[in-house]
DNA sequence: CCGGATCCCACGTGATACTG
DNA sequence: CAGTATCACGTGGGATCCGG
């Protein structure tokens, strides 16, 4: 069984992010880690090396590169090309499912530009609120 | 400036997680914390109490609950109101911003679930394959 | 050049107990 | 009921060194 969570409206509804067949929970373990939304938009529609990809994503550490790409490797979402030559070349590149993910993750981003000046005047406003006796 | 991170093609594009002005930085300092994609999705359209939302959300600790709903209160995703009645009742609904926060979830959900079974057989073919040795 | 292996710290998170 | 406060713990992730 498949548990929708933002499908209808909520009622009585039940979510169990514990639940090894909420699909909900796969989104946040791929998500939530930060580094492979960032890897997927660095690498778009190209194919890109190892260490090509690390000046892209900015601030990512070689370990949780390596780590991520294994990841997504593990699931589909990047096909990793190993070109046995002198210095080794690797080439990574987005799977078709690696892909179609951009197109959710787009959505999530525009979003987040279409608020982000709410958001922020939220918070400033939400911080003098409730820290006027921050000695 | 606005960095785009899924809008176009890759190319020479740099991607810098640490900059305060990059939206994409935002979305994951929201989503990447599991519990609020959950809250959202567990409050809907609804108005619902704090009890309640734990009931919801199952397997959320009181404290996560209470500090992502203050997170989300202070980003003006949520709205808290209390009711000064004999045992306190306090009720949280989504605002406008939250509300639209669940169509892009949603696209996510629904690419999870689209997915889950190819990202399910690369997972168990992959560890087939790196695991032989597995003694 | 690509990444495996190790060490180690920080912080996110849960459990528990207390308050208004 | 709806939190706040404290403590204790696991692990995500950076730094560094090593290997193919």
């Amino acid at each position: 069984m498949v548990t929708t969570v933002f499908g209808a409206e909520a009622g009585e509804r039940r979510i169990d992010p514990y639940s090894a067949g909420c699909p909900t929970r796969r989104i946040l373990d791929r998500i939530g880690d930060r580094w492979t939304v960032l890897i997927v938009g660095a690498l778009g529609a190209d194919t890109a090396r190892f260490s090509e990809l690390k000046r892209r994503v900015e601030g990512i550490s070689q370990k949780m590169l390596t780590q991520t790409l294994r990841g997504m490797e593990r699931d589909g979402l990047v096909l990793r090309t190993v070109h046995p030559e002198v210095p080794v070349r690797v080439e990574y590149t987005l799977t078709d499912a690696g892909l179609s993910l951009r197109a959710p993750l787009k959505a999530l981003e525009d979003w987040s530009i279409e608020h982000l000046g709410s958001v922020l005047d939220h918070q400033a406003s939400y911080d003098v609120r409730a820290a006027p006796e921050a000695r």
